[in-house]
DNA sequence: ACCGTGACGGCGA
DNA sequence: TTCGCCGCCACGG
């Protein structure tokens, strides 16, 4: 039984209605949670207890960046990410995202 | 492109 | 329950 605050539901649920092949900075979730840290953001995915439900590699940094992925900002966790992104059709470079025209995902 | 600072929430002691 | 420290960040210089 994994106990999530209100904060990380909210970040998971509003993580859901982002479709694959789109990506959202966390600042951007941050702000659509109604935040203003998009590092609690960051912490609440990285204690995200639904592993696929939550697409929590579809959350980049603002500069393009992969981020982090289960904890870690750099290894083979985040090649995994990265690999994830590229399948759906994310373009990723050096570990950074390459279509950011698509980053922003209306609500 | 790199480093330092700012700001907010979670978590542990 | 309260205080302090850390973090998958953002932004300016």
């Amino acid at each position: 039984m994994v106990r999530t605050t209100e904060f990380q539901e909210k970040v998971y649920h509003a993580l859901r209605k982002v479709p694959a092949g789109k990506v959202i900075t966390y600042g951007d979730l941050a702000s659509v949670v109604g935040v203003a840290s998009a590092q609690a953001i960051g912490g609440a995915l990285k204690r995200n207890p639904y592993s696929p439900q939550v697409p929590c590699h579809r959350v980049v940094s603002s500069d393009g960046s992969i981020g982090g992925f289960m904890g870690c900002t750099e290894g083979e966790q985040i090649d995994r990410k990265t690999g994830l992104l590229r399948n759906e059709g994310i373009k990723v470079v050096d570990g950074k995202v390459k279509d950011f025209s698509r980053r922003r995902f209306i609500f």
